[in-house]
DNA sequence: CTTGGAATGTCAACAAGACTGACATAACAT
DNA sequence: ATGTTATGTCAGTCTTGTTGACATTCCAAG
């Protein structure tokens, strides 16, 4: 317990930080890669990525998952409907809710840069070895917010 | 070794591929409140970060952490160098280079940034335990593209 | 000494992706 | 019938990134 008030100096949280900074970079490059091509961005990946995790979710819990404005949202979701990569259905049992779906299409894009992305995380994955991929986990879990860990517990159980 | 390959299900990378994507939002929570209220921004944080990180370091050296471009960097060198809390000093050897330190004010500013990150990061560290944190730390590595993990260490090296 | 190239700064224009505010519509709920 | 919720949309703004063009300064090689 000594420990774990010792090996926290201001140097170790520094290199976590500038540590989480470079690494986000490259955890994106690869999908970020094949959407220079095409005429999307990392916007369109997110909701294409939680649209494919969890189909039929409605507009307003993306909203809550992806954390931006629904104006936001939207113009990225119309560019996706209107391309005929997602079909937003009106909901059964409440017609005011628009529940979200990939098309072929869009679960063919979808795969595209999941495969990316999963390949480039694999290979950190098999670099660092299983037991620093639990700590990771653990560690990427304690720092999200209460909310935002709820929710990724919730698409972990909801998801599979 | 058999284990080191089963473990990596679709499931398990895409659990990790969200849990980067949550985990960065809660990452940069604290900071951004701060930079709120100022007009500021995270490329305006990104940029003290490192130059209190390597104080006389030249712009170029800069652009490369960043990678960004010249002009991007640019326009948030130039409001900080204008509000007093970046100095741009030009070189002894070569008359050419810029190098950047902090001001009084600029120390000031990135020190609240910094220790409000930090914070995050220290509770973080502490709910997922050491060990959690050294594989945090050698994944976050293995994630990076080779050019970034040589500044990383380069960093590591140099700044202490 | 001149010339080429490197390091830097700056202007202009533009795009993605976030934001706020205001308003419209449809449908549920009371 | 009325208020609220879910969604969509229009208009305008901000930050942060981009490209392209051009000027300046200065080192270095001929």
């Amino acid at each position: 317990m000594g420990e774990s008030l010792l090996f926290l100096t201001d140097e170790q949280l520094r290199q976590g930080i500038e540590g989480m900074f470079f690494a986000y970079r490259g955890f994106t490059s690869a999908p970020d890669q094949i959407l220079e091509g095409i005429s999307y961005g990392r916007a369109h990946h997110r909701a294409l990525h939680f649209i494919a995790r969890s189909p039929g979710m409605n507009v307003n819990r993306l909203l809550t998952i992806l954390g931006v404005t629904k104006q936001s949202l939207n113009r990225v979701l119309r560019t996706l409907i209107e391309d005929g990569l997602v079909e937003s259905r009106v909901g059964v049992a409440d017609k005011r809710e628009r529940h979200l779906y990939l098309t072929e299409e869009g679960t063919a894009l979808e795969t595209r840069l999941s495969e990316a992305q999963r390949a480039q995380m694999r290979a950190a994955y098999r670099r660092a070895g299983p037991e620093a991929v639990a700590g990771f986990r653990q560690v990427l879990e304690a720092m999200m917010d209460p909310e935002l860990r709820r929710i990724y517990s919730a698409l972990r159980e909801g998801g599979a």
